[in-house]
DNA sequence: CCGCGGTATATTGTATACAGAATACGGAAA
DNA sequence: TTTCCGTATTCTGTATACAATATACCGCGG
């Protein structure tokens, strides 16, 4: 009989990469707080592991600015600015518009109808005012476009700038109206459909501009107050 | 007497740190070569220091990809290829022409100094065949881009990607001419002066389109001859 | 009352010891 | 000779021990 072919490796066996990865989601979904201490010992504890396997891990999340670190000094969760906001969603408007460009010929049908399936349920977690699910459906959404641009390093940079912007969204959420993201979404997808990149990428660009000012303490109003 | 001012922490006395460093610069200047198999006991000899700091510095050089490494399994310095060139090329040109026109209204005379000379340096590199000198001008005058920027989010990707960019460069380094650069660079600097973000970004694409060509094996010739 | 200095404690950084997995080697069978 | 399997060795992953630094607490002097 033939050995069944196995594409995924089985399972994770290693504490260190099992510690990044609970730390890692602790820190996105909010779990660790921005600013919050990290005694290596506790957290080895919370993990129950030794402190090694932890510090390795913390030493990939520094890497990676989730969290920040001195010598001899406490490690704390990296704090999240409105700064860096300002700073970072224009770097994924460039990346994302240069993904949508490589996926332009490559969006097949599956992949549009999963875009509208993820605005739908962008939608309804905008009705339910669920923060968290309204992040997941949007992510999901931007995703399909980065995925389908077949570039792994554009991935994975997107990745790590997308897991700084779920930090930035949850951490300053607040009760704007943001249905329009469902209008830029769907001309999103349309030009997709009609291959037209230029007008899908301004579509997208308005999408993370929109998304900045959403953020952004009194973002039209007061420019319009002098 | 007043405390003399001091802008930079006194040194590094952390173990870890100087094994990152030291390990990082080994892989980017090609003293350890791609694919290369490190031991971390042998690391830790060679650094004259015991495993755990290394293996914690092995941990970040992971993270950003500079090495490969599985759970049981022996450790490599991260190989170089073509298909990691065409996939990273295009994305820093779309993340410089985002620094561009960020920086636009902040270039300084002396920065465009700086980048004028720079260029100059470029091509007595270039006429002296030194690879090395070549590529650090041409990466200090496309610095001086990013670092005017003011965002400091762009810089530290970019400085994640030029890494892998000089990595790159230097496995493929060919014969090839480099001399358009100079124009590019030229012309670049002069379009800063005058402001033209538009005929700039243009010159920095066709700059980037350019270094992807002549390290691509056959890069014009193969698609005039059919 | 506040600031300063000194000691005690807590916590980090590094070294080392040990267990387990993977590789290398060598011998037996086809 | 080649292939397969079992053993030995090497190397990795984790735990723990120890040293050094930073923090916290408390008493003293201004």
């Amino acid at each position: 009989m033939p050995v069944p072919e196995r594409a995924e490796a089985v399972e994770r066996v290693c504490l260190r990469d099992a510690a990044y990865d609970r730390l890692r989601a602790w820190i996105l979904d909010g779990t660790l707080a921005p600013g919050e201490p990290l005694r290596d010992e506790a957290l080895a504890e919370a993990l129950g592991m030794s402190r090694t396997p932890v510090r390795e891990a913390l030493a990939r999340l520094a890497e990676e600015d989730l969290v920040v670190t001195a010598p001899n000094r406490r490690t704390h969760v990296s704090p999240v600015t409105l700064a860096q906001a300002r700073e970072i969603y224009p770097m994924v408007a460039a990346l994302e518009a240069l993904a949508l460009a490589l996926a332009l010929p490559r969006m097949t049908a599956e992949a549009l109808d999963r875009m509208r399936a993820a605005n739908a349920r962008l939608a309804e977690a905008l009705r339910a005012c669920d923060a968290r699910a309204a992040l997941d459906a949007d992510r999901a959404l931007h995703g399909e476009i980065i995925a389908a641009s077949g570039n792994r390093e554009l991935q994975a940079t997107l990745e790590q700038l997308e897991c700084k912007v779920q930090r930035i969204e949850r951490a300053f959420w607040g009760a704007t109206d943001r249905t329009p993201s469902l209008s830029d979404h769907a001309e999103l997808i349309s030009c997709l459909e009609a291959r037209d990149a230029k007008r899908a990428q301004r579509a997208l660009t308005r999408n993370w501009e929109r998304g900045l000012a959403w953020i952004t303490p009194k973002p039209t109003r007061d420019e319009a107050t002098p």
